[in-house]
DNA sequence: ATCCTATATTGGACATTGTCCAAGTCAAGT
DNA sequence: ACTTGACTTGGACAATGTCCAATATAGGAT
């Protein structure tokens, strides 16, 4: 995702000290982070930098298709900077983590027309929960 | 849905009309009600109910595995009293409308071992997003 | 029928997550 | 370097949910 800011930058966006370092914090594959915690890590490198600029950024680079939401759980939205490989969520009901997976099968093939009452389906969002290693032996 | 109350019954629940006002909201097979509706429906009927026992309730329902909690989006978590029957949910984009859906196929066995990273997987949600006819049609 | 007590309810303070806005700042084109 | 529209800021506000001490009550025991 080193290129992120080039395709960003290619793409009309003004490129701002606050914008490259959140795009910084979400470089790499694996990440889930809320959007606190992309500040929190975002404000090591850039002390002033702001929530409500976060907030701004993350949606923009939604809106982009760069970023993916994820809401797992009620509590806060995630960010998945791994949003150009198609793939799904697994959860741990003990600790929160959460695993990138890639079921075989199409659900969204799985969907019968009879099942779609007249929607137009474009996607879908599948989480696996269960208890990770850890928090199976803990249980 | 009626014998809910008798199956709480005979789980040890004690009766209370709060309780009793939370179940009979609930009833219907295709309700998908956020705790405040919940509670806007139930003071209709019982004016002095708490928010406190509206979420209260609707927390033991969903450990007693009689409503299901569903987040589909940001907002608030909805409660989903179609519980004895496994289903999926299709999400309008647009206006947030919700229908159950029964996929063909099933998504746990679609999820290899390689892919399960040791944890025990025990359940999956499935939602399908995209818009409901009126929201297509006024795009 | 009445009493007792564990359990449930209440309301309001508090927490978390997120949105909004007016004022100030700055990137990047000229 | 200037200018300008886009970006950032901080703080107020909103929505959802949690927690707690005080009060009330369901349902078994008497």
């Amino acid at each position: 995702m080193s290129d992120l800011l080039e395709r960003l930058r290619g793409r009309g966006w003004r490129m701002t000290a606050q914008r490259r370092v959140v795009a910084e914090v979400l470089d790499g594959e694996h990440v889930h982070l809320t959007a606190d915690e992309v500040h929190a890590r975002a404000v090591v490198k850039l002390p002033e930098i702001s929530r409500a600029t976060v907030y701004n950024t993350l949606g923009e680079l939604v809106t982009l298709g760069e970023v993916i939401e994820v809401t797992t759980d009620k509590r806060a939205k995630r960010y998945d900077p791994n949003a150009h490989q198609p793939h799904h969520h697994l959860v741990c009901a003990g600790c929160g983590a959460i695993r990138d997976v890639h079921p075989s099968g199409n659900p969204l093939a799985d969907l019968p027309d009879t099942e779609r009452f007249g929607f137009t389906v474009s996607d879908v969002e599948v989480t696996y929960r269960g208890l990770c290693p850890d928090c199976a032996a803990a249980a």
